[in-house]
DNA sequence: AAACAATATAAGAATATGCTTATATATCGG
DNA sequence: CCGATATATAAGCATATTCTTATATTGTTT
């Protein structure tokens, strides 16, 4: 793989923010909205984490009626699985979302 | 492995430059002014580089009369050989080194 | 000790990054 | 088509990164 890919990914994954999203996305496959819930972000700044994440093709988006899934995609890079899993468990935070009743209204 | 930690060792990967060097340091240990001479940098643009990597844990330092050699550490990350792996062969940049009788000038 | 060699650090300038607010686009339900 | 909802993009500001040049530090050699 050349440097300058190998460079964009790990900018990609160079900042907190994107890499609790991946370890998010880990848990399930989740909308720009319930990242907002539960980064307790703005929706433009969490759009534009995705949106580095998916050019760097770490993350694959998908519509489905008016809602944007994220999912993992980094099949490009051969460590992506071992890097996954570093990261922390979020399933607490998923948990929270879904007791709050924030969790499946997406569909 | 906590957000910050892992965030701050990829700000250091996410660098074309300290990507060659770590690809460099796969290949054998270097001294500063090696890898000044491979990269076509200036000496504190180099040392700047190690300094990071350095910091991210990703490389150890050995002073070795008056030169300094690093080397690949990583041990932190349990990516660390798997992401290794991806970097490009860098082996004919340390053979232009020798041809040139540039390398074993450090000891 | 003085001169030299290798490396590190500091300060400043140019560029990149990540946020905010405002606005645009896309889809759904009536 | 229209209003509402979800998401994306744009512009501007604050901070971070990376280079350059200048200087400091460390170790060697005479």
């Amino acid at each position: 793989m050349d440097f300058d890919q190998l460079a964009d990914c790990h900018k990609a994954l160079g900042d907190k923010t994107r890499l609790r999203i991946l370890a998010l996305l880990k848990e399930e496959d989740l909308c720009v909205g319930e990242l907002v819930e539960i980064l307790k972000m703005t929706q433009p700044a969490v759009s534009q984490h995705v949106r580095k994440l998916r050019q760097a093709r770490l993350v694959r988006e998908r519509r489905q009626g008016q809602w944007v899934f994220y999912s993992l995609d980094g099949r490009d890079y051969p460590f992506f699985l071992s890097f996954l899993r570093t990261l922390p468990d979020q399933q607490d935070e998923i948990q929270r979302l879904k007791a709050e009743g924030k969790k499946g209204v997406c569909d």
